[in-house]
RNA sequence: GGCUCCGUAUUUCAAUGGAUAGAAUUUCAGAUUCCGAUUCUGAAGAUGCAGGUUCGAUUCCUGCCGGGGCUACCA
């Protein structure tokens, strides 16, 4: 029972005794702080029950309340709002049910499974800037719906087919002399990038040279010669040529490699694979039933359609005039395979940028037709893009940042501010370079998830290492700070208890405020999972530590005679700590103990 | 053009229809016995424009202005 629902249960016996009226929808928030108090009721809707203006029925509850309500100590009223100050016996109460819950923050498995799928990148490029912020907020995402009693699916869609990873393969066989990831030096999706970008330049110089002969734009981009290798080389692995399955693999699997130092390094992780190549015959072939019961149509030329003019969007096509499919055909096909392997789950949560909202919606339509109820518990987790100071990133541009780079540059800068400060004296080399590790990587997710996921954002890679302010770095430090604190306790024999804590009879306002801030963890938890985002998690967390800096800075706590009181604060400071580490952990971010 | 998202301090982000719109950053002025100055306190500074709905609007509705995205037989 929280402080919060019993409050509410105590205010409608108020209501009802004073006013006989039912009601369960009470407006409480918490008071500002030049109020004296902790919870406001909001009494301007209360007048239609209570027949009074707010300002007297404000009066009156909190007359009943501070009567006959053992929480409830004092009340005033400002307008209309009734501001209630509870016990500090309550406060205590609160703490001690939270620092002897060990399992607080996590809720135990309800028996609903969820897949989330995050990540999903094309197979000829690098990962950038953009699939970090995916990263970041599809792990983050997943243990957000584990805390919340889920069992939860880590998948992810391997763009692995289709003519992006030719064109890396028609510029390798063109330009590439044999040349592999080893011999270069280099990482295999960085390697197979490369070659990516080789093709875009031939391309343009070519298309350039067929324009300058007299051809239109158009003719010239499909005429030239490496887009024509290309085009020929997608076509035979559809047919399945066994020396250009060959290549592909082995540029795919360069690029797999690279991949996964790059997952390793963001500490992002998956239960299952998922493969274009494995699952768009599956949806060519739900396609081509769905066209025999007549849920989509075929055009003069052989091309299948779905008509969704009467959900107030276009016709969408499904497969081509050659038979082949395309990105939705593939998309049909892994969200049916993805309900046979792991028939449990209730939905599926696709981490997808907000540029694909409305393919999702037209995917998630099509599945309803095809008659599969799941469908309408399918949600797109749709995010703002990443933008740089210079502007939108673009590939063609080399305006991206890669995420290699970036992690590299995180760490070097953790690294060079935290040996400016000073405090490495007793610390290995190694534990050094793993903590330049947590910073570095903390900051980067902190600053990507404390952003609310839907909207775009501003990524300056200047101004990203803050170690000071609405920062991970901050956070951890004040993490470090209290374990600092605590072991100074243990080392001095103080050891909180139960019994001897619920002994304190009165607390100072800077404990009173984080212990109450410490009772929100819980509905923070559920609120990250309703409204996907871990950014609920990332400003209640810094909340947190900042309550805490300041109840650090009021109060001395090594400075308190009292034995009872003693233990409060370093329980108090336990707990915070761990409600830290778990809120953390939750953005995938590490809290040091030492830093 | 149609559909859609967004416009808040210098800047980057907050604000279930609630009180004097919060933080961080920047600048200036201060604090610190205990555990650790990556801390804390104070000051300055904002809702694109015009209407509407109501006790009350950053939030909901309409219009305008400005920006992004989608609107492929690409993925």
């Amino acid at each position: 029972m929280t402080i919060d629902s019993t409050l509410r249960s105590e205010i409608q016996k108020a209501i009802l005794a004073l006013y006989n009226q039912q009601t369960d929808v009470l407006q409480l928030q918490p008071t500002n702080a030049e109020f004296a108090g902790s919870h406001t009721l909001v009494c301007f809707p209360l007048t239609r029950l209570t027949k009074k203006k707010p300002e007297e029925a404000a009066a009156a509850i909190g007359e009943y309340l501070v009567a006959s309500s053992a929480i409830v100590k004092e009340f005033n009223v400002v307008k209309g709002f009734l501001n209630l100050t509870l016990s500090d016996a309550v406060w205590v109460e609160t703490l001690i049910g939270i620092y002897e819950n060990a399992g607080y923050g996590q809720l135990p498995f309800h028996g609903e499974e969820i897949m989330i799928e995050y990540s999903s990148p094309n197979t000829n490029k690098p990962l950038h800037l953009g699939h970090l912020r995916n990263n970041f907020l599809g792990w983050s995402v997943a243990g957000i719906y584990k805390a919340n009693g889920y069992m939860v699916h880590k998948v992810q869609i391997i763009n692995d087919r289709g003519i992006h990873i030719c064109k890396s393969m028609a510029a390798w066989k063109l330009y590439g002399d044999g040349e592999s990831p080893d011999s270069a030096d280099m990482k295999g999706d960085h390697f197979v990038g490369k070659y990516y970008v080789t093709f875009d330049k031939v391309y343009k110089t070519q298309v350039k040279a067929l324009m300058e002969k007299g051809a239109t734009e158009e003719d010239a981009g499909k005429q030239a010669p490496i887009m024509k290798l290309a085009v020929d080389m997608l076509q035979k692995w559809e047919q399945k040529d066994p020396e250009i399955v060959q290549l592909w693999k082995m540029m795919n699997g360069w690029v797999y490699e690279g991949f996964d130092a790059t997952y390793k390094k963001m500490g992002v992780d998956f239960e299952k694979l998922y493969y274009e190549s494995d699952t768009y015959l599956l949806g060519r072939e739900q396609v081509m039933k769905g066209v025999d019961r007549g849920i989509f149509f075929k055009k003069e030329d052989g091309s299948v359609w779905v008509d969704l003019t009467a959900d107030g969007l276009d016709q969408k096509l499904l497969l081509r005039s050659d038979g082949t499919s395309v990105y939705m055909t593939q998309d049909i096909g892994t969200a049916i395979l993805r309900f046979r392997d792991f028939p449990k789950i209730k939905g599926q949560i696709y981490t997808v940028g907000n540029e694909q909202e409305y393919h999702f919606k037209v995917l998630f339509l099509i599945l309803a037709k095809l008659g599969y109820e799941w469908a309408r518990r399918c949600y797109h987790l749709s995010y703002g893009m990443v933008d740089l100071p210079s502007g939108k990133m673009k590939s063609r541009q080399g305006t991206v940042v890669d995420a290699d780079d970036l992690i590299e540059e995180m760490v070097m800068e953790a690294e060079k501010q935290t040996k400016e400060l000073g405090k490495l004296d007793d610390t290995s080399e190694e534990q050094a370079r793993q903590l330049f590790e947590t910073i570095g990587l903390g900051a980067l997710k902190f600053f990507l998830l404390k952003v609310d996921p839907k909207k775009r954002m501003l990524f300056d890679p200047n101004e990203s290492i803050q170690l000071q302010g609405f920062t991970g770095p901050f956070i951890q430090y004040t993490h470090a700070r209290i374990k600092a604190i605590l072991r100074k306790a243990s080392s001095i024999g103080i050891v909180p208890d139960a019994a001897a804590l619920s002994n304190v009879r009165s607390l100072e306002p800077a404990e009173r405020e984080v212990i109450q801030v410490l009772g929100m963890f819980e509905s923070k938890i559920e609120e990250a999972a309703r409204d996907y985002s871990p950014a609920v998690i990332a400003n209640y967390v810094y909340e947190l530590a900042k309550e805490y800096n300041q109840f650090y800075q009021s109060i001395p706590i090594f400075n308190e005679a009292d034995a009872a009181k003693l233990q409060l604060r370093i329980a108090l400071s336990q707990t915070v700590a761990s409600a830290i580490k778990t809120g953390m952990n939750l953005l995938g971010i590490q809290v040091p103990e030492k830093m």
